[in-house]
DNA sequence: TACTGTTTTAAACGCTTATTTGAAACAGCA
DNA sequence: TGCTGTTTCAAATAAGCGTTTAAAACAGTA
């Protein structure tokens, strides 16, 4: 067990905390005193509240921001080509995977729950500070799917992204809860959230291909 | 103008404030004084916060389920035929919106922004209350896209209507920040919020209708 | 009019919040 | 060792919170 910094710390607490609880329900007390530091650590290397909750959002949106982008200008370059549906929701979904999985210590639902919250209770300015940070890698993103489905016209494939955004969102960052009361297949496999990684590619494939309202 | 009552002018400022802050970030004092009454009222009336949050919860709940309740019992009686899953998602969606025409002062997305507020920030006992209220009726619905989908197991099922949810919450509560985004598709039609149910029935049915995943 | 129960009011309660402060502890370097 | 800049610490600040209280205002009835 390696000595971890006081910022890692906050960061840690802080992450964990708002997922589970919300902004306001948790406070500088709760996260501090989780993170084993004093009260005033989080003012002194963050400013304030409002600032932890941004540097709580760009510690793991950066790296899941580099990630998509990467993998974007890797496996669709080529412009004549037209992308797969499966593909780039496979794509999307693997990088969020991938980013809990380089922290092993955190949840499966967490960035999920915090995406949420930002668009949930940030009143605006989350929204505002994600765009402004991560706008670009979005608009790239739905730009492949603009080429995906040629036949759907602008307004309703961007409504089509959202429900599927919200879609996940909501199934993800409920997991927990929903688990507990979905019936199971086989008795022998835990419901674990692959399984809904499995079942959420097949619905929003068919619910992005399926015919325009023209 | 007609007066009405300090008990309904608390729950009509309670609703929206809700809504729009969710419910830690929204304090007794603001609620009071945008309702214009006595901060003591609230707790002479509903008990305590929670209470309040409840009655607001249940004001619009009680006749959204004995709507939905009484149209699933005249239309889908016959045990025999298979129900259409648009016709499903249609009496959903036009119960939610015969809600909000019921109240025209209450915005479009308040209903499901409250929906939302539940599911993320009621620490359980908020679902646990609802689900105890109002289960019945989401049950007896479920089991309809059970008859209607009988190629998909239990488990897929329950997901996949979870995902419909999830699509509809997210894109409906936000859809004020959300439209001002959007591409529109002619510029003569200003965006409502009724562009999102023409557009979100059909992906709904192809997404709920797609092969399972076996 | 006098008495009733109900509702409203202003003020206070105790508690928690985010933030600030100044001193103490610590590091790296001369 | 003595100095310097950085980090931690306990304590205090002021403001906001949900809730309670006791008195005032009100309505209905006898």
């Amino acid at each position: 067990m390696t000595q971890i910094s006081t910022v890692d710390s906050i960061l840690d607490a802080a992450e964990t905390l708002f997922a589970e609880k919300g902004f306001a329900e948790t406070s500088l007390r709760n996260i501090t005193s989780e993170a084993g530091v004093n009260l005033a650590a989080v003012n002194y290397h963050f400013g304030s509240k409002e600032k932890l909750i941004q540097a709580v959002f760009a510690r793991f949106l950066d790296p899941f921001s580099e990630h998509l982008n990467t993998q974007l200008l890797e496996r669709f370059t080529d412009d004549e080509v037209q992308p797969d549906i499966k593909e780039l929701l496979e794509l999307f979904a693997y990088t969020v995977y991938a980013m809990r999985m380089e922290r092993l210590k955190t949840k499966d639902q967490t960035f999920v729950r915090l995406i949420g919250l930002a668009f949930n209770q940030g009143e605006g300015h989350m929204l505002k500070f994600i765009r402004e940070k991560y706008g670009d890698v979005f608009k790239r993103y739905m730009g492949l799917y603009r080429r995906a489905c040629p036949n759907v016209p602008d307004e309703e494939l961007f409504w089509r992204i959202h429900f599927a955004l919200g879609a996940a969102m909501f199934s993800l960052s409920g997991f927990e809860i929903l688990a507990r009361i979905a019936p199971q297949e086989t008795l022998s496999e835990p419901p674990s959230i692959i399984t809904v990684y499995k079942y959420i590619i097949p619905f929003l494939v068919a619910g992005m291909s399926a015919d325009s309202q023209t």
